[in-house]
DNA sequence: CGCCGATGTGAACGCTGTGTTACAGATTCC
DNA sequence: GGAATCTGTAACACAGCGTTCACATCGGCG
């Protein structure tokens, strides 16, 4: 049962609740170092402290709930609640001073929020099947080899089919918040991707003119 | 803003609290009551305190959240914080005493959390239908293609129906704030509107005579 | 009834957006 | 260190679409 911490400097209090509800703490220093340190058995969750900079926190927060599915337990000071008033990037919260059932409590109540959607680690859509566990893909029953990002464009259609997304989104999505690249780029792992799609399927993407890209 | 109470007969420092943070508190003696009394807006959450009976109220929470959809947060004394150990049934939940601005961010994240589900991406006039996410359009159920600029257009008239706009209206806009094309430019998009729309609705945006046009 | 401005209609032109290909830098693998 | 693969960007061509024009039709008004 381990939980990444951030920031690395965690208050002794927070490290000490839970280590008595029975969590390995492990400090990290930010996404990538909470990839690196991930255990064999996965993170079961994240606390991240709102300290002194909590823009800094939030995004950090939620860069490891949606591009690592780690469920998220914020810890903030009584006195600054409304600092969370309408912010979003997170999935439970908790003040200080820390009570330790209430601890024990949300983080039970997010490591079995995670532990059910790991339970199916493949996506589906038609005849199309994505294993997330193993990044291989099957069509019908063949296995297609994607390369990297054609696999991550694929599974960001599959997730969220049905609506448009312009190139813009879907850079932001798939590439990352802060990315700065050309839209054709997507034009063109579009196309690659409709390739591997085959004929038949690669109809799945839709081209929505001046406007973007739809799945499904 | 209404908020559903169970059990009846809450206890004040709940009514004192919910009131403060802007919400209208309305006692529920059942999950039957609840569906009685709720408000044409629907309820926003549903409170539920762990009294006598815990058992008794986190079933009514089950229910009110499974059948009705209702986001449901539990309040629960701190000194029985593990009476909700590994259970399930509830959204969120708070110790008492009840910090009101922790209330208020926890009853804010419910409220969003259940309207972002009900978010209907579907503009609709009489059998038409727009969504807004999927750049589809159906007539009577029928898909139709509406190119890009006659979907602005016909969002346009779907959302500002039942008034007359001049063409340079229109033009400003759909078209662009600055835009400077002439004004014979919506008359075609009208016409192109009007055809695919078909004979028979094509009089859903009637021409008024040197002023300009009107939807509905 | 006849004039004139306003609007409907159809066609043509030109531009923007997209598909497609090619290529160069980056990265991984031997 | 070289080969192979992956990825981002640029260039080109084409199709779709928006705009404009020309002409037909309508509707009000004297």
């Amino acid at each position: 049962m381990y939980v990444a911490i951030y920031p690395q400097t965690p208050s002794s209090a927070l490290t000490s609740a839970l280590l008595s509800c029975g969590y390995k703490p492990v400090p990290v220093s930010d996404v990538a170092d909470a990839e690196r340190r991930e255990p064999e058995a996965g993170w079961s969750a994240a606390v991240v402290e709102l300290g002194d900079d909590p823009g800094l926190s939030i995004a950090v927060a939620r860069k490891l709930r949606e591009d690592r599915a780690i469920p998220v337990l914020v810890i903030v000071d009584r006195t600054h609640t409304s600092d969370l008033e309408g912010v979003s990037g997170f999935d439970d919260f908790l003040l200080t001073p820390i009570d330790t059932s209430e601890l024990r409590v949300r983080l039970g109540r997010l490591s079995i929020a995670s532990l059910s959607d790991e339970a199916d680690p493949v996506l589906r859509y038609r005849d199309l099947e994505l294993n997330t566990a193993t990044y291989q893909v099957t069509l019908g029953g063949d296995t297609r080899d994607l390369t990297f990002m054609e696999y991550e464009l694929l599974r960001f259609f599959v997730e969220h089919p049905n609506r448009v997304w312009s190139r813009e989104q879907i850079l932001a999505k798939v590439w990352d918040y802060d990315y700065f690249g050309g839209s054709r780029t997507v034009d063109v792992h579009v196309r690659r991707l409709r390739a591997k799609l085959g004929e038949e399927r690669s109809s799945w993407i839709t081209t929505v003119r001046s406007v973007g890209y739809r799945f499904g």
